[in-house]
DNA sequence: GCATAGTGCTTGCAAATGCAACGAATATGC
DNA sequence: GCATATTCGTTGCATTTGCAAGCACTATGC
């Protein structure tokens, strides 16, 4: 058991490097996004009233609150993202998908769901994929995540 | 197809990103070790002589050449490795594994176990472990890996 | 053999990132 | 109500990292 579960593990931290690396060439080649920049939209594609505040768009990407703020300006800049100041209290700032970043973020998708399919178009079958996804999606049952 | 394969690979996105921030929580409290350092290690262990140059560390590690080289001064200060130039090739310089680090990597393998074990503790079966690790490790077939 | 190309490693520099401290605002305990 | 604690966001600072350039050495083509 213990066998398997390192097995498991080095294998998931293997398999995410390289598909880091795949997936962040290809999405800056195509819209000029980072891979995280990316996942930030798509989770405030998917999120109520498409707005987050900061510190929840750090936890669910896993990154720190300062990083977030610091990301946020240059998306801000190219029109992606809104700052909208919560009026009941002072201290939130939502970031605010604006209707450009829905445009990207649909196109962003559209790129990740090709490289996706890349990446098992060979030697695997549907119920392999369903299957990992699943599997993973276990892993991740007390985590907020982008999928719908 | 398209669908679940993009299910995938943002759930496996999702997961690495906890368990890296758990094994590195962990490893580094443990024997203060960065995960990166431990699998550089584990690397090592499992090479051919105890020993990789540094472009092969790199690749195998995703990382670049010179924070192979900057990672590995502290630890050669630290005696887990130590630099072997190649008597054949004077541009290769070897990063090779000492006894104590060998003695360091067994525990942090042993940590890297326990913790692997923990993340499936409740609610996985050893089968269901089993089939998370063979399907990425179909993901890393054309990689080189720590596992033996 | 020699010129050219390629490889391995290091270093300078810039970009990215986390941590800790801070200010502002809200929540809590009494 | 008020004092204290907590939360959110930002900023300064240090650390980490990759890229590009450079140096030393080796392989290749002729």
């Amino acid at each position: 058991m213990t066998q398997s579960s390192l097995t498991a593990i080095l294998h998931l931290f293997q398999a995410q490097a390289r598909l880091e690396e795949r997936f962040s060439g290809a999405l800056g080649g195509v819209h000029g996004l980072g891979l995280k920049e990316a996942l930030l939209l798509m989770h405030l594609h998917q999120a109520p009233m498409l707005r987050l505040t900061r510190v929840d768009l750090a936890k669910r990407l896993h990154i720190s609150a300062s990083t977030v703020t610091r990301m946020a300006v240059p998306m801000e800049k190219l029109g992606l993202v809104v700052r909208q100041p919560d009026p009941r209290d002072a201290r939130l700032a939502y970031v605010v998908l604006t209707e450009t970043g829905q445009a990207i973020v649909t196109d962003a998708r559209a790129t990740f769901e090709r490289l996706a399919a890349e990446v098992f178009r060979d030697r695997w079958t549907e119920q392999e994929i369903v299957g990992l996804g699943e599997l993973l999606g276990r892993l991740n049952s007390n985590q907020v995540g982008i999928l719908v």
